[in-house]
DNA sequence: GACCTTAACGCGAACCGTTTGCTACAGCTT
DNA sequence: AAGCTGTAGCAAACGGTTCGCGTTAAGGTC
């Protein structure tokens, strides 16, 4: 167990001058508590299930907060809200943009593209603010049911 | 030039059964005339400019049934609006979370990640909706520099 | 432990991009 | 030219996120 890595993200807020409010210690209960990747509402939800007065706002001044001291990760995936995690772990990201899935990738297998990118174009990939788009194994599944030139699409 | 791409486009669409009106037409026009990546407000401000009475909520019915006909794409750029751009063209975009630039790349650049990604997950990745995010290079420049670890941290 | 300063909270309203329900209009077919 | 029906136009709704404001409470000081 760790309640070890809360209370150095926390004691990283309070050395950089942040005061340790139960709204933010909770958040990072939540995001420490599980490896998926969260939405802003999914955290107030459960934030909210041991203290129902904290208010949405709340989490976004939270997430806030710890995104500018660099301890949680914030990812676009698709036209669904952003999701966040803790840490800065440099892995990438599969979206599906069907079933709205995250996989993570290891940064490694990202990495030759990235040294790649950097040196054509001059652009620094962020690993951990990545997300490449396309179909989960069992959405590209169903979706070649659906695109099949066959008889009468019913 | 090339009204030639537009016409194609139109022909397409009333070829699936779908009505050639203003609104689509002057949509694919503006699509057509750049290369750039539009946002939706984007296309809507181009086309009133000679069509004044086409509603934005017309130009997203548009956008609609172009990618369901697949003429057009659309990108997540971060937590900025969809960006739409004609066809189907599989290049990547790189996507600077700062300044929001989008860069293309060719998709034999990430093919081979796109390869390994669907050996090792069966992930399919959808080059055209892709997105790596991150720092293009002027950002990178100043960020560089905010970030200094130096002396006293104003 | 009480006191004070001020960061952070709680609330509701505002925002922005996008979607939707509805009626009226206009492509296209015959 | 007439009719069928896909689309447009409008306005209101929506979902995620942000903001302004008065209030609360964290944590340093005595």
């Amino acid at each position: 167990m760790d309640g070890e890595r809360v209370d150095a993200v926390l004691r990283h807020m309070r050395a950089r001058g942040g005061r340790i409010t139960t709204a933010l210690r909770s958040v990072v209960e939540v995001l420490d508590r599980t490896d998926e990747h969260l939405t802003a509402q999914d955290i107030a939800a459960a934030v909210q299930a041991t203290h129902p007065a904290i208010h949405v706002s709340t989490i976004y001044r939270a997430l806030d907060r710890l995104s500018e001291a660099g301890m949680v990760t914030h990812l676009h995936v698709g036209h669904a809200p952003v999701v966040y995690h803790l840490g800065h772990d440099h892995h990438g990201h599969l979206v599906c943009g069907r079933c709205g899935a995250v996989v993570d990738v290891p940064a490694t297998l990202i990495r030759p593209v990235a040294a790649q990118v950097e040196r054509d174009y001059g652009f620094t990939v962020e690993p951990g603010h990545l997300a490449l788009g396309g179909l989960c194994s069992s959405c590209a599944e169903s979706e070649r049911l659906d695109t099949l030139p066959s008889h009468t699409h019913s």
